[in-house]
RNA sequence: GCCGACGUAGCUCAGCUGGUAGAGCAGGGCACUUGUAAUGCCCAGGUCGUCCGUUCGAAUCGGAUCGUCGGCUCCA
């Protein structure tokens, strides 16, 4: 009798159903395992709760938690029952937002007091009441207007504000921000107040301002754990009052939930903080300042090893070596637009003069660029520098040697005309893609960022680079995410993110096009017609920081580097004193052969040298006894690979030789 | 910068409610001369981050400061 739609499932069958059966319905007849399973469903694009009775056929499929979609609306519904706990316990604290996150949920409270470890402990214990309690989850809808007063009611400004946003968003005006400016909205927008419908969620007595949708009831939170408190700006802005966030995170069985907790102390285990600290490589000093490191011997040949390897592969690629000075007169970033942005940010005076530590690169390389003339026949001209370069990060953001105040980056600064912009961006993908690969980097996400609302230069010259940009990323084929206004101020750029041995993204190599500090510095060059013409800047690094770099390298190796990366090669164990002589004579051999070797002359035992060598994850230990010192060889340990057995020293070396090229 | 937590020997950490510090590893010495992840014994090592307070007395309490750690728009 009613009427019946057609539902098009993933694999393509096709189902009819009656109009107005729900979600669950549909997955109870397609098996009992996906009901069991489901948690939130998608029609024609849109996820929709598994209780909403469907009116309408289409694509159509059931989301489990294997589904992102899916995930979220769990990690949603998640927060939804924290924020029931936190308000049973704590009366006064006021719901703000709580949104699924990349892995978990978290939500923030304006609260009177932070949250304690002992207040996340009485949280989780309430959470599991009410996911014990396995409430439905239901779904109504109000009028703006009753939703405001019931907030108003509650006196959560917060919400409020959002049912402002949702009222300014469904009728193409900008949201109100700030207390006055809310009330006159109010005011002026009470026939749209009464229009704009809003959805309530509720579970058991609780009851939230939400999108949704959620899963069918609070039973289906399995396993679940708060992680963290911290404090949090409303809208992240810090003109804003701070209220008081909870993390957390849940999935559907224990085991999953194990799983993560074991990936988080995977995470630990391979922090460069912590190998810095265990391998030796480097260190920072409460006394000499935040966020200035200082390498130790092993640390500072790793990094001589990478911008060593980097330096010759700009020379390969036709980049010249620049050198420019630390300190630069402040005039100088007033021409270039970046004092402007807040650059430099180290100030010093000389002689009644105004200088800036130097925050960027770029002024000195045009600088050197305008010191003669230059004809089209040079360009492109690629310059490449080391460059050091000292930046005032917020002492809350510091981070080992990903973020830092001090660092030197690979920066080049290439100089063509607009007709060879396309080859020269094309060129420096290809070579970031090499460089990050022999860096042992498989996977790359690469972004596009557009003009931000703070910038200079005209809407032709953004539209022309930007385009370019877009040209050779398309031509490379290579696909990206658009970054809306997250450009530099004076141009577009493509960044490119890898992602390491444990699935964590990381912002490496980026690409600016410049048309701006050209005009600026009135930089030129004479064109074949003979006149002067304007040159493009494109502003690059590849490794970026190389600190940065090297943190990244470091976590991403686990501190076990390849052999052509790795501080120390190998290192000669002598069995007992009488095999010294031989020992030192290997090292000898091997170091006058350009290897990296240490001799370990303790008097330990044999086992315990093996372990301090493997506890520095050196990719070889050698060991020499009598047996070797008769024969002339050594008997190879690899550090994963174990005992190989005794080989001839110039076996070895060949073995050695082999796997000392880059990438290897 | 803001919120919270933390700061004890080189490292990892113990030290209830205030009575002036302890372990393991690392380091030094001696013995052992060892065949694939820790040989034994002995020794030394700390103004308990720094400064100022409270107290008869502070590593323990309060404040400031420096530093470290986790966060600070993935938006109903």
């Amino acid at each position: 009798m009613s009427d019946e739609i057609t539902l098009t499932l993933p694999d393509g069958s096709e189902k009819r159903v009656a109009a107005g059966t729900t979600p669950l319905q549909v997955a109870e007849q397609i098996g009992p395992r996906l009901a069991q399973a489901a948690v939130a469903a998608k029609l024609n694009g849109a996820v929709i709760g598994l209780g909403t009775p469907l009116q309408q056929g289409g694509e159509f499929s059931i989301l489990t938690f294997k589904d992102p979609e899916g995930r979220d609306v769990y990690w949603h519904s998640a927060a939804h029952v924290m924020a029931d706990a936190v308000v049973r316990l704590f009366p006064q604290a006021k719901p703000t937002i709580g949104p699924a996150i990349e892995e978990g949920f978290y939500y923030d409270f304006h609260m009177d007091r932070p949250f304690t470890d002992d207040d996340l402990a009485r949280i989780e214990a309430e959470m599991q009441r009410i996911v014990a309690a396995d409430e439905p989850f239901t779904c109504a809808y109000l009028s703006a207007a009753e939703a405001r007063r019931r907030y108003e009611a509650l006196g959560n400004e917060y919400k409020t504000e959002l049912v402002a946003d949702i009222v300014a968003l469904e009728n193409g005006l900008e949201p109100p921000r700030g207390r006055e400016a809310i009330e006159r909205f109010e005011a002026e927008h009470e026939r749209e107040y009464e229009q704009v419908r809003v959805s309530i969620y509720d579970h058991g007595q609780f009851s939230d301002l939400c999108r949704g949708p959620h899963i069918p009831s609070t039973g289906r939170l399995k396993a679940f754990k708060l992680t963290s408190t911290s404090g949090a700006y409303w809208r992240g802005s810090e003109m804003n009052p701070m209220l008081q966030r909870i993390y957390g995170i849940a999935y559907p069985d224990q085991k999953l939930l194990d799983e993560y907790l074991e990936r988080l102390e995977q995470a630990r285990q391979r922090d460069h903080r912590k190998l810095g600290r265990e391998l030796d490589l480097f260190s920072f000093h409460e006394e000499a300042g935040a966020g200035l490191p200082y390498y130790h011997p092993k640390g500072a040949m790793l990094r001589y090893l990478v911008t060593e390897f980097a330096t010759r592969e700009h020379l390969k690629r036709g980049y010249q070596l620049l050198r420019t000075p630390h300190l630069i007169k402040s005039d100088i970033w007033y021409i270039s637009g970046h004092a402007q942005q807040g650059y430099p940010m180290y100030y010093t005076e000389i002689e009644g003069q105004s200088y800036g530590i130097k925050p960027m690169n770029c002024p000195g390389h045009i600088l050197i660029y305008k010191t003669h003339k230059r004809s089209y026949r040079e360009l492109p001209l690629r310059y490449f520098e080391l460059g050091t370069v000292y930046r005032h990060e917020r002492s809350g953001v510091l981070h080992g040697l990903l973020r830092v105040r001090g660092f030197t980056q690979d920066d080049a600064h290439i100089f063509c005309t607009p007709g060879q912009l396309n080859a020269e961006i094309i060129g420096v993908i290809d070579f970031a893609d090499f460089m990050l690969r022999t860096f042992g980097f498989e996977h790359f996400q690469v972004y596009l960022s557009t003009r931000p609302e703070k910038s200079v230069g005209s809407d032709e010259q953004w539209e022309m680079a930007t385009n370019a940009l877009i040209s050779a990323l398309n031509e490379k084929g290579l696909e990206f995410d658009i970054d809306e206004g997250g450009g530099a101020f004076y141009g577009p750029k493509i960044d490119v993110k890898v992602r390491d041995a444990i699935g964590r993204m990381w912002q490496c190599a980026t690409i600016q096009c410049d048309f701006t500090q050209p005009e600026r510095f009135d930089v030129t060059y004479v064109g074949e017609d003979g006149q002067e013409h304007r040159p493009v800047m494109i502003h690059r690094v590849v490794l970026a920081g190389i600190e940065r770099f090297l943190g990244i390298m470091i976590e991403n190796y686990g501190g076990a580097f390849p052999v052509w990366l790795a501080p120390v090669q190998a290192r000669v164990l002598p069995i007992t004193d009488k095999q010294l002589d031989y020992a030192a004579e290997v090292t000898r051999t091997l170091r006058d052969a350009g290897f990296r070797v240490e001799l370990d002359e303790s008097s330990s035992t044999l086992g315990a040298k093996i372990r301090d060598a493997e506890l520095q994850k050196l990719p070889y230990s050698l060991i020499v006894g009598a047996k070797e010192a008769e024969a002339g060889t050594v008997a190879v340990r690899h550090r994963e690979q174990g005992d190989l057995g005794p080989v001839p020293l110039a076996d070895f070396m060949a073995r050695l030789a082999e796997e000392n090229a880059p990438g290897k």
